[in-house]
DNA sequence: TGATATAATTAACAGTGTTAAGTTAAATTA
DNA sequence: TAATTTAACTTAACACTGTTAATTATATCA
């Protein structure tokens, strides 16, 4: 009698296909655009629908940044590391970490700036996403420190500071795209080399 | 006959305090949560009178942004640089890029966060606020090149990395408000000290 | 005073997020 | 199989939104 786990295979499924809907229109519209109507209609559900699976448009939000959160720590992790050159591997995450912000920038923004706007901060729970992605950041900068490679800075400082600086150059890149910014490559790699410089030993 | 010269006058007047009441709601209460009608009954005109003054409440959003914009490169100016130190001066612009972000954060994420959002990019016309803002720093970085204090970076891409990881920490702090930062004044000095030691020559 | 220009208002439109109440359809029990 | 319970979904409504067109009030000029 497998009615009840199908009925939850479907629940599932009516879920992710709001879900997909949602982040297609925040998207291509822009957070503020996109009305509960037009995801409704994308899905062909009555609008009231959505509240069933999500307690509001906040939370519709919230459950897409996370999705994008997963999406770019697996990007990371995906990333094979040289074990000597723990350098190298924190330059490549920092211009992979920036790429997949370019290559995404509105879900970009939706995590990281317009999220922040509607519910204070990102999830850090125990085992959250979000500490996953820092807990990465955290082990690269330790290796660097202990390989001897950066001189011996505080973990937890440097890493915020590395992220502050991708970060920046991030939202940048995105927010003032008709900015005479100089190659964007060559700034991008001007950012994270300039940090790992004055970090060195 | 002054009267024409007195009327201009008060049409300024009204237009400032349609500016002023939009600056504290805006601050106090987010860009998306005030209405037009919110900002009429603060002056207590009705809400199609503001549409004799802006455009539109994008158009609101701007005069807002540039004044914090002016506000901005006036706290820049009034700092006392030391000629033979522009390493320190550098510093100390960065110092108070920052503060005055975490001082007025609002008005700094309406300016460089929701307004992109609204009208592509900064205004960086020829003489606008948004060139000179610019144009201060390309001369900070000049002068560390120039006295050598620097390596042979260029100045444009360093003036673009710098303003990158200012601006970076400065979103991150306002943002994450509840994540487990550093000591704030250390994060700080951290992303600024490292740019710089790793521009240095 | 009467004509003219300017300033401000009223009313309306099409849309918003969200809730309460009502309806339909499916699964369970007798 | 028939009645009942439960879950899924929809309809209708509320109080709001930015913005426009048409209208009224007000002050200046001849």
């Amino acid at each position: 009698m497998g009615t009840k786990e199908r009925r939850a295979r479907e629940k599932e499924q009516l879920r992710r296909q709001i879900l997909s809907a949602a982040r297609e229109l925040f998207v291509n519209e822009g957070y503020e655009n996109v009305s509960m109507r037009k995801i409704a209609n994308k899905i062909e559900y009555s609008p009231t629908t959505i509240y069933l699976y999500f307690k509001d448009k906040a939370d519709l939000l919230d459950s897409v940044c996370q999705e994008t959160l997963l999406d770019l720590l697996n990007t990371l992790e995906l990333l094979n590391r040289d074990k000597s050159d723990p350098v190298e591997t924190l330059r490549k995450s920092g211009k992979t970490y920036v790429e997949f912000g370019l290559k995404y920038p509105q879900d970009y923004k939706l995590t990281f700036v317009v999220r922040p706007q509607f519910q204070k901060g990102l999830d850090l729970k125990e085992g959250s996403v979000g500490e996953r992605v820092f807990n990465y950041l955290r082990a690269m900068v330790s290796e660097c420190i202990r390989q001897k490679a950066f001189r011996q800075v505080d973990v937890e400082t440097t890493g915020q500071a590395l992220w502050s600086a991708v970060h920046g150059v991030t939202l940048l890149l995105i927010d003032f795209s008709d900015f005479p910014w100089t190659e964007k490559d060559k700034l991008i790699d001007t950012v994270i080399h300039t940090m790992i410089e004055g970090l060195k030993a």
